[in-house]
DNA sequence: ACGAATTCCTAGTAAATAGCTAGGGATTGA
DNA sequence: TCAATCCCTAGCTATTTACTAGGAATTCGT
């Protein structure tokens, strides 16, 4: 049931992005650094968020990527979906995919729909904006903890 | 994000053995071939689960498991957790576990943490006895349907 | 007492997946 | 022009998954 190095680094990269929106490309060599990724690897993850049109690229010298939408319109659904397929503890309850045996009487089935439900409500209701918002409560917190000792 | 086969099929057999709860042990063979499941694999699946006290077992010709508790006592999440271990989308949000770099500044964590408060909602919220419930109300169902038509 | 049915244990193994690395072509700013 | 960047395909190693194999220990029925 763990995300895979996919799904977790593309989010840290996009994460990264999103704190750097507005400020022109981010090469992904700057993010390979920050977040400690290999870039050949960060490369392949970043392909699918191109295509489907997350992210923008800009190619050349000084060249690099951008958000295509604002953080708030970015949530972590689409980032993790896109990486690592439906967030389902079970693919006989995604849409499309092959049913079990006998779906109508598969009593597990009812419990991996209520599991991939809970998750997606999850990840549908955080944005990279949440996410920048969260790690600013962060930093604001750190800083009065400090002033306090 | 997928449940393994282990789970999967674990949960099956449990589910296998609470409809049979209160009328003796039942064999692996028996299960295995109800639930099309190869007999060695599944001692292999039941063995943690009687180590942990949720299965007793019967040696011996006429012998097999049985369950160790009311299967209201059963929930879903001792099953899967047996099997799967925790079932958190990153290990960084399980306790004990190793943290992530900066686990204070990983916003990342935040959304991998509510995954796996939500997953845990679920799963501690359904026992062996509701999937029991849930297949006698779809059992009506059909029923009633052929009445119907 | 014997044999069939069962649990129990350890080991091995083939296929898939994860997590990268390697190399090179295409594009563009300075 | 050249250095920095994106972009693409292929390959490779280690781990994990999903089993299979074989056999010892136990117990019921006869």
């Amino acid at each position: 049931m763990k995300l895979s190095t996919k799904g977790r680094y593309g989010l840290k990269a996009m994460f990264d992005l999103a704190l750097h929106d507005g400020k022109g490309p981010v090469s992904l060599a700057a993010i390979a650094e920050r977040q400690s990724i290999s870039i050949h690897y960060l490369e392949q993850l970043v392909s699918p968020l191109r295509k489907a049109g997350l992210l923008k690229s800009v190619r050349g010298a000084q060249g690099g990527y951008l958000l295509a939408k604002a953080p708030s319109e970015i949530s972590i659904k689409e980032i993790l979906e896109l990486l690592e397929g439906p967030l389902a503890p079970a693919s006989c309850v995604v849409e499309g995919e092959e049913a079990c045996d006998n779906s109508n009487f598969c009593v597990s089935h009812m419990i991996y729909d209520r599991i991939y439900e809970s998750i997606n409500q999850v990840v549908a209701n955080i944005s990279l904006q949440d996410m920048l918002d969260e790690q600013h409560r962060k930093l604001q917190d750190t800083i009065s903890d400090m002033k306090q000792a």
